[in-house]
This record gives structure tokens, sequence and C-alpha cells, in this order.
DNA sequence: AATGAAAATGAATATGAATTCATTTTCATT
DNA sequence: AATGAAAATGAATTCATATTCATTTTCATT
């Protein structure tokens, strides 16, 4: 599955989310996929809350029912939902945030990379499962954990890389600042995701330049 | 009524929030203010979908009938909520950012004492509403509006005091960078409203420390 | 094409908290 | 202390979706 691809089945971690229900037929599957997609999408426009089944089932040209023999409860569907979106999240990381390509682009050009990843995640097709799972953090399940274990994954690479890379390095200083540099992108990013009403925007690149200029000045590269 | 006090009592501006039922007699005054406090607290520690109007009156010591006397429905309860954290928020922020008081601290303290209020305020008694406002952002009536009513305030403020306030000087410049600073910290701040595990936090000083040395760099006044 | 398993159907039901309201109690004024 | 208005009471009701399930249809294998 590519990172905005809709036509790729989800086949081979969908099998193994809690609540999913097997899908033996071709038929089922594709319409599972076509739940799949149709969350992904509507996410972008409302709320979950503000879908109900019948709507999606709708939606999807199916019944209710066959909902309910795809999805154990609604809950199964939006962790379904989440999988998916950590999976394509995860495929996009893993190809960008290599020890060897953040070292090939030294420190400079590796912190605007970060800050093009994580913009490029947060605007994704993903984008309105990322903001449902964010608004629903407090949950129970938490459906914002896998993005922190993506993120801690993300954050090891760049310290191994960049070891010894910053002028005058401190072991210690230069973890602690690459840290808050990464607390800070997410931090903007996220406000960004539930609020239209800022000045510096993922709409634009405002706040992708915003970002990176403010970035490379805390890791003292801001007139280089 | 101080930023902090839940003794005085609430009146003056809940009688003007629509669904919040007139409170002729003392003793309806008193079940109000005990209704809105409990539930300033209670929001500190779950989401508002969790307590159920049974819960609140009995932890009042009341009926659910009186809570139907005092406010409309739940929703004019969580309106009476956020107007009485928003008005303490205005309150300290009146009282702190003061053109004249911005001009004498000079930008570089001034933008210390920028982090300082937010975090301030972030860290308060109305947390638990300003999380709980944060997460219903998406539903129709905003319930984050009026922070970024006062967010204007504050930046317009700032923008009034530090005019000229910069080395080489450039209008345009100066407001932009200010605003992305603001937007950052706003943003961080946000982030640790909601999540737990982060590196930096508001439960003890390292987000503050972290905020105002990222801003500083930022702003340029990184070594000096 | 026969067969049994899998899947789909959608009207009917379950669920759980918000809200109502007939009645009782308290307040404040005389 | 009598009186009417205000407020409190809490069991009963409403309401909106999620979910079920008896029945029908489709699939895949022989």
């Amino acid at each position: 599955m590519n990172f905005e691809d809709k036509d790729t089945p989800l086949t081979g971690f969908l099998e193994n989310v809690a609540g999913v229900l097997e899908a033996n037929q071709a038929r089922s599957v594709r319409i599972r996929d076509s739940y799949i997609n149709a969350g992904i999408d509507l996410l972008n426009e409302e709320r979950l809350g503000h879908v109900t089944i019948p709507d999606l089932a709708t939606l999807c040209g199916c019944s209710v029912g066959s909902f309910y023999t795809r999805f154990k409860d609604k809950e199964a569907y939006f962790r379904a939902l989440r999988v998916t979106t950590i999976h394509a999240c995860n495929m996009e990381i893993d190809r960008r945030v290599t020890v060897e390509a953040l070292k090939k682009l030294g420190p400079k050009k590796g912190l605007e990379e970060l800050v093009d990843l994580m913009s490029d995640l947060f605007t994704s097709r993903y984008r309105g499962v990322l903001r449902e799972s964010l608004l629903r953090i407090l949950e129970p399940d938490d459906p914002w954990a896998p993005m922190r274990d993506s993120a801690r994954g993300i954050m090891a690479n760049y310290h191994q890389a960049f070891e010894n890379a910053f002028e005058g390095y401190k072991p210690k200083e230069a973890r602690r600042r690459l840290s808050f540099c990464f607390q800070m992108i997410v931090g903007v990013l996220q406000n960004d995701l539930v609020n239209d009403y800022h000045v510096f925007s993922t709409k634009d690149k405002s706040l992708r330049n915003g970002l990176r200029e403010a970035v490379l000045h805390y890791m003292n590269f801001g007139d280089r």
C-alpha cells in the first residue's frame, strides 16, 4: 500500500485487528475495504460521532448488517481505521527516516526534512483519522498511542544520525534540543489539525516555512 | 473573583449565559455555584461525557431536578463552565498583559513573561475546562473560540508594546515572528494539555524553560 | 447444478444517559 | 405564622443510535 493509495487491498494487517471479523470471500474483503476507505474520507469532513452506521452502510451501497459481519462494533471499526492510518504513516516514515539518509543530508537539511515529513503526514489523506484520534486521546484505549511509538522511532534515528553533528557537541544537550524541536513540531501541527483560524496554516506553506525557520534558529542554524 | 479562587460568588456574568436559568434565592445561587465549582474540579479528572447529571447532583448533595432548574441542559452547563473559565483567564491576562508593563519589561523579559503567562493559564485550576473545550473544538458552537479572542488581545498588546524594540526593526517581519512564537507556545501547551507522555511537561518546569529558550532563540535573543 | 458455508439484509430491539414533571419542600414577605 | 412564589425532588419518560437476529441471498467447491 502506498502512502496516498486507496486501491491496494488492506490485507496483511487488518486481519489481526481486534474486532475485525474474518473476511473469507472476495466480496466481503471488498466491502470491508470500502467501509475503511469511506471512513478515512468521511473523517476529513466530520466527526465519527456524527457518522451513523446506517449512513455509512448506505454510502457503501450495502446494509447495516453487513457492517456488523465485518466489524464487531463501531469501536473495532475505528480501530481498523487507525491501524490502516498508522501503517501508512509508518511506511512513509521508514522510507524517509533512515539513519543513513539523515547522515547524508546533514543536520541542517535533516531538520528541514523532519519538518517536511511531519507536515506531510499531517496533511495526508489520513488527516481526518489523525484528528479523530487526537480528539479521542483521553479514551481508555488511547488512540494516539501508536503515533507516539512512531514518534519515538523517528527521534531515535535522528539522535543516532546527528550524534556529533552539532558545533561544540554535547551529547545530552543535543538530545534535549532535538527532543524539544520535535515536541514543538508536533505541538504546532496538532494545533493546526483542530484549528482553522491560525495565521500559519498547513493549508498553504506558511506553517511549514515557519516551523523550518523556528527549528533552524533553535538549533543554531539561523543565519547560515 | 480571583484567578484561583472558588469562594467568590459567580455573580455578574453567569446571569447572561444562554441557558443558565435565573437564580433569585441565595440557596439557588449557592447550588448553582456549587455545580460550577464541582464541574471545574471534575474536568481535571475526567471527561464531561463520563460525568452524568445524577453523579453531579449527588456530588453536590442535591437532586437531578435541581440541576435542571439551574441549567437548561448539559450544554448550557458546560457553557457556564467555559464562561467562568474565560472570565478568570481574561482577568489574569488583563492584569499581566498591558502595553505599559510590557514596554517596561522590554522584549526579552516580555517574551519570557508571555511564556509564563500562557503556562500559568494552562496549569491553573481551569486546566480541565480548557482541555474539555479543546477536545470539543469541532462541535457547532466551537468552545475554543473565546480563547482565540483572548489570544488576539494578547498579541495586539505585544505587537504594540514591541514596535521598534527589535534590532534592525522591520514592522512586518517582527509581527510575523511574534505571531509564530505565539502559535508555537499555544501549540506546545495544547499538546501538553492532552498528552502525558512528553519529555517536556508542565508537570515540572521543563516545558516552560524549553519554551522560553525556543522563543528567545527564535527572536534572536539566544545568547544574550 | 447441488450443497453447505459464508455473507448480506433491514426491521425490530436494546441501551443508557438526558430530560421531564407532578408533587413536596423551602424561602421571603406581610 | 400565613401565603404565594421559587426551588428541590427523583421516579418515570424520552430519545437517538448502536446492535441483534431470523431470514434470504450469494459464494465456492464438488
